[in-house]
DNA sequence: AAATACAAACTAACATCATTAGTTTATTTT
DNA sequence: AAAATAAACTAATGATGTTAGTTTGTATTT
């Protein structure tokens, strides 16, 4: 059952490694070389267990969305009281903890591998069941939730950048944010 | 005056070939090899006009956030009626259009680049404008313009990314996001 | 008009990177 | 113990960015 090769190395142990590298040193400057040195082996061996850098970061966006969704899911469960910020704060939290992974979550989703997309629509799902409250008209519920991964992705992606500048009260800005989206998409009375 | 040499060639040429490359291939695709042949150059020959790669990713920002402040300056001349909306049409048109030059204009501005540094702050600038119906308080006009850049730019890097999937209505998606974003952000009565 | 200066091209060379092919070796299975 | 297999290796190739040094065409100066 239980197969040991030289160096206990699998496919997983090297995705592993890669999205530790790459959250450290951004996930442009990621390099088979480096991973390779970090494992203790040369650059073509890695080959053992992934097809190739693409096919390296393929398997990153998976782990990344499956973090990504569980750090959502998490933080649904935990705060009842206000779901839609705690999902905001945990996915932003999440870019910020994790910014190698999430650059990589981010590539076009190829549709031979099902897992992926299938991540994909558990996080819209669980986007758009935050706006049941609302009790909005489905093709409004698509905009809604557009909207929403806009802001956080936005939100994150600038901040990930230096975008916003001085980094003052962030949290703030991200509190605000979403707080006057959830407060447009309230019926008028 | 007048100085022509051999190939008609200057720094502002060779920007203008490297936008217009990465706006074909994707900004990560851009290659000093693939420039230089479409110049006709052989690839040392670049660097009499650029100083390396890093240093043309750096004129592509600039050159992509000078004609993204004249995409939203034009919308908020042209259309008086709601200049929110017209300017969240012409950020997210501009980044569509020009894709490789938008992704060069998120690269985290050097400091030791006055113009950079301007032009960042004149876009900020442009959209605290917007906020004034609001009347807002200082440091709510500056979440208010977080808010506002994070949604535009990430519906434009989700959309441009494939996150949407199925691209349908998005026109609809980003009017309905910031017309509740606007109505979020109006005094309560 | 001839000589000089200079900018912009070139060739040659190097380091780094991803990738492929073929070989060795250690572990597992028979 | 022998055979099979998986995972490491070496060697080699083609791209890429970059530097150094050289040639050459245009522009300026004499």
């Amino acid at each position: 059952m239980s197969r040991k090769k030289r160096a206990g190395l699998d496919t997983d142990a090297v995705v592993q490694e890669a999205i530790q590298l790459a959250d450290e040193l951004g996930y442009d400057k990621l390099t088979l070389a480096a991973l390779a040195a970090r494992l203790g082996i040369k650059t073509p061996s890695l080959y053992n267990h992934i097809q190739g850098l693409d096919d390296l970061r393929q398997r990153m966006a998976i782990h990344g969305l499956e973090g990504l969704y569980s750090a959502l899911l998490h933080a649904v469960k935990l705060d009842a009281g206000n779901p839609i910020q705690a999902v905001a704060e945990a996915y932003v939290a999440f870019a910020d903890e994790n910014p190698g992974v999430y650059a990589a979550s981010l590539l076009a989703p190829d549709a031979q591998v099902p897992r992926w997309q299938e991540l994909g629509e558990q996080i819209v799902q669980l986007i758009s069941n935050l706006a049941e409250p609302y009790s909005l008209e489905p093709d409004e519920v698509i905009h809604w939730v557009r909207g929403f991964r806009s802001m956080l992705h936005g939100f994150a992606s600038l901040r990930q950048a230096g975008g916003f500048g001085m980094p003052i009260a962030l949290d703030e800005s991200l509190q605000y944010m979403v707080k006057t989206y959830m407060r447009g998409a309230q019926p008028q009375r």
